[in-house]
DNA sequence: TTTTAGCACTCTCAATAGTTCAGTGCTAAT
DNA sequence: ATTAGCACTGAACTATTGAGAGTGCTAAAA
């Protein structure tokens, strides 16, 4: 439907606007891409490719600008032809930061937005795995103060999350470390999401039950469950402001909106990591009316078939893909790496 | 040097100004704030409050805007006189949601900014006490992966922080529980700092020594602190970005720019955090250039002597300070209370 | 001596109009 | 099928103008 010249000249103008952000006239194309046209066979092209959708004039006099579908084309050519940008000294350089802090979860992830959005100029995000895919590996309890509980959960992701946990009776260290043995025995190699399921059946049954141990012991697990969700990052916001893509207030105010909320944000990378390899979503392709104007690119980072978090970049559709593709794409691959090494 | 007229004139302009944006003129005064005064006499004082360096004008025929000064003066009769805004209905119930997550300071310092921009419409911050002021309750050591220790330090703010550390050798779970009831002896009851500065010396110690326990002791405390710092909480960019104070692109980057750094934040926050009670930063008085054209409300929440946070508001020199000042001094007296009696 | 009325003056803001310019669509020639 | 030529369009920039808000100053009033 689409022949090889209006390809070339619809790339052409996709990359000469991602270069350049103003809308791109016939005669540039004809001039930086040398096709061998004149403008007025390239205006026709390009007639045609606004006909078909993927291109639009801002007004009638101008030149013109991708619509998303338009980009859609660009990034899906970019990719069947696999070429990326290529940029690799820097890369290791920076990941050589990264590996120090790969025994700190929080930390690491949050260093691997700055990376990201350093690399990119745009935001990166980075998710840590969300609770219905974490395992447990082990859960200790220490005493903390006389009717509290700090409860440390090792996952088999690598996290380590603590949580005080108040008891109604003074329980003695002993009997947490019996408390906890039982939890070990019981839920370790379970999802989070499978353990608070158990958790609750077991509950209706400990009612009748009475060893106070085992039920004091339930309600240590509920409790120190409870708060456990995934964890996103994000950092980059002063980058994109300095783009020409966000001069408009009401964009702005929007993206740091949804950056705040961090639940639109949670919710679409979570869709998206279940996917393999880099996922590009851009503008209105996105189901979230707050994240029309953005694009995204992501990839999940996955042990086998779990999945360890999502990384991923966030800027305007008029985004440099082949850089973000390549960067992310790296990123995703070095952490998996490093994790499943660890 | 100031009459008590002209005094009654400045706090109107500034009142007015920080009510309604605009540039204040001579009969606006008269009108709104019965002073019993035409215009033409106001316009006379108002002359003399720009001489001084109280108001200034942005251009020859606009009213007047209050300079740092002026907001400064404006400020302390403000605090002298007592008499902040009152809402404590709101503020109560925000407190009850707040409660329930006392027992994790991160989620508690979080949610914390989140009420505080919620019920300012400015940027909330809170800060976790510094390291050189948080005195180490207890560590405990779990052996975690074949060469791994997870380390949980308890403070006697009640923060827990986990870290892990690779060794350089497997050790069990049994010397691990000897090197904490040693680190525990030795450096249960002092602050990080103090602690960072005897490992130093005991590591230059430990190399003559051949006590291999005691030199992992050490290795394993050194390790576990390195990373240890005060962390920021920060929200509400997109509350401020409403405001018509915030039209200014430049502004903005400037702020968010300052917000992702962290650092130029901390570091006031840290100066400001030794005082009692609240404390007020307009504008320039502030050494940090970035923070320039922001005021700061803050108040150190403290167990007795010790620090153990700061909350506060950040926002446009045109700021509510009488809410502000409500808001951060009930916030910071509710936390410290919520605190001390856990 | 202090306050006020009056008035000329200054500066911004919004609306209007003229000009330039990039880029288009269409038509007719190649 | 391609291209040159040309009229047309709409944005962006640049005055120019008038209205409006607010000032500073002066001279009169209290």
């Amino acid at each position: 439907m689409l022949d090889e010249r209006s390809k070339k000249v619809l790339c052409a103008v996709v990359q000469n606007y991602i270069d350049f952000p103003d809308p791109v006239g016939s005669r540039t194309v004809a001039k930086r891409y040398s096709f061998g046209l004149s403008p007025a066979t390239i205006r026709n092209i390009m007639a045609d490719l606004e006909e078909m959708g993927f291109l639009t004039q801002p007004h009638t006099s101008a030149g013109r600008v991708p619509t998303d579908r338009g980009y859609r084309f660009y990034v899906d050519s970019l990719v069947a032809g696999g070429d990326y940008y290529l940029n690799i000294d820097i890369l290791q350089e920076l990941y050589k930061r990264l590996k120090a802090l790969k025994n700190d979860i929080d930390m690491f992830l949050g260093e691997t937005t700055k990376t990201l959005s350093m690399l990119s100029h745009y935001i990166g995000v980075a998710m840590s795995p969300r609770p219905d895919m974490t395992t447990l590996k082990r859960i200790e309890l220490l005493k903390y103060k006389a009717d509290k509980v700090a409860a440390i959960l090792f996952t088999d992701e690598g996290l380590i999350k603590n949580k005080v946990i108040s008891l109604d009776s003074e329980v003695s260290q002993k009997d947490l470390n019996r408390i906890a043995t039982y939890l070990n025995s019981e839920f370790s190699g379970y999802t989070f999401d499978e353990i608070r399921l158990r958790v609750i059946k077991e509950m209706s049954k400990a009612k009748t039950m009475c060893d106070s141990l085992i039920s004091k012991a339930i309600k240590i697990c509920q409790e120190a469950l409870y708060f456990f969700r995934g964890d996103l990052f994000v950092s980059g916001l002063s980058e994109v402001l300095e783009l020409p893509d966000f001069t408009d207030l009401k964009k702005i105010r929007e993206l740091s909106r949804a950056i705040e909320d961090k639940h639109t944000i949670i919710k679409l990378l979570d869709k998206l990591s279940e996917f393999e390899g880099v996922q590009i979503i851009i503008g209105s392709e996105n189901s979230m009316d707050e994240m029309e104007k953005f694009s995204v690119v992501v990839s999940a980072c996955k042990e086998g078939d779990r999945p360890i978090g999502v990384v991923g970049i966030i800027g305007p559709t008029r985004m440099n893909y082949a850089k973000a593709i390549y960067i992310v794409d790296n990123t995703a691959k070095f952490i998996t790496k490093m994790l499943v090494e660890r």
